[in-house]
DNA sequence: CCGGTAATTCTGCAAGCGTATAATTAGTTG
DNA sequence: CAACTAATTATACGCTTGCAGAATTACCGG
């Protein structure tokens, strides 16, 4: 009756399963979990709300996916800008606090995401295990940095010392991360990667030197 | 037709809007904004729908008033266990950061119900202004307490450098905070208040002891 | 160029949503 | 005890939701 219907291109499993998260991590970021209807995630992906159910076998999945790659890519990026460069231990610790602190990480969006699956990782023993390991990474690679650097300046820590400075540590990055996040306007460019640095530097310490990209 | 209905006690404007508020936060704390719909806020206050619309003009209102009420018992609470007594600035101090790291401000529901305002926070210009409101009430108390305690320690601040300790040692406590309450399993009982004592009195250079309630 | 397959769209449904409004009932006043 | 008022319930409406299944169409191998 309607005439004609829509024109599609077929695509790989990957590819829609890729768009269909990313729609969802977007709706949520700008609306919360309530804004993540199916049908909002098929039309910002391009698609009909059908076509969900066949790459999912319900909406909870779906956004039990969308999480996992939401963490995963917060470790990943983290990880993928400190592998590859020589620095010397105390500069990869400074420029792992920087990039905590500065977007795409400490972020309206991120910031957004992170608290519209807090519940669900509460309730749901699956998304508790994704957000374990993904806080452990983190915490763990932090520890790591930290025992390198203090290695480094002559003073090593022993495993149970190390702990609660990794704790500590990622507690004051998490901190600044979320004040930062949520209300921006709080503080000037720069000044929570220069806080992380200096704060972090004293607790441990190190006299950690930020040597980021350019500044005006 | 259908024989009787149901009873009801008449009750006063600020009670009935209190349990409304009340059962709102119970459902978002313990399912996320989604589990707080009108008819499931109504049920847990022990009224039915029609009710919420004589007492807000829309649930959009209820929910304001709702997060209102949850920032301001958050300091309130916190405020009112710090008056009264008469403490040395510096136990002042340990004891306002040992009061934000137990429960109930360290705690699941907490942080689950921060978290499922975020986005509103975000985007509703009346929810930030509460949400700025708080924040910076907590953060200028913490100030207070940070430059009465370096003072009483012959150490007084000047104002820049003090601003700097206060979101340093607020980022040190909300970090603890956030973690403690959605992984409360990785940490010992007491474990965040020892820490967030030590390290803040680390970062400030005073020697914060704990004097809270029995410890086993 | 012609089938076959499965990726995609389309249509529909039952349940739940927020809201509006009329009907009742509890408590107060004379 | 009867009238009055406002708190409360009850009912209904239009819309959205997640989900299911049938119909279609793009692409692949012959």
């Amino acid at each position: 009756m309607s005439g004609t219907r829509r024109r599609f291109r077929r695509e790989g499993e990957a590819q829609r399963q890729g768009d269909l998260i990313a729609a969802a991590l977007d709706l949520i970021a700008a609306g919360g979990p309530q804004a993540a209807t199916v049908r909002a995630i098929a039309e910002r992906a391009g698609v009909t709300p059908g076509l969900i159910r066949h790459y999912f076998h319900t909406k909870e999945d779906l956004i039990a996916a969308a999480y996992a790659s939401f963490v995963e890519q917060m470790t990943a990026d983290h990880r993928a800008t400190l592998d590859g460069t020589t620095l010397d231990p105390m500069a990869r610790l400074a420029r792992f606090v920087s990039l905590s602190l500065s977007p795409p990480l400490t972020d309206a969006r991120t910031v957004g995401l992170w608290a519209g699956f807090i519940h669900l990782v509460q309730r749901d023993q699956h998304m508790r295990a994704i957000h374990e390991r993904g806080y452990h990474a983190f915490r763990d690679e932090l520890q790591m940095l930290i025992a390198d650097a203090l290695a480094a300046a002559g003073r090593p820590a022993e495993p149970a010392r190390l702990r609660a400075e990794a704790i500590a540590c990622n507690a004051l990055i998490d901190g600044l991360w979320l004040e930062g996040s949520v209300l921006p306007e709080d503080f000037a460019p720069g000044e929570l990667s220069r806080l992380g640095l200096e704060k972090i530097g004293a607790l441990l310490g190190l006299p950690l030197r930020d040597h980021a990209e350019a500044d005006g």
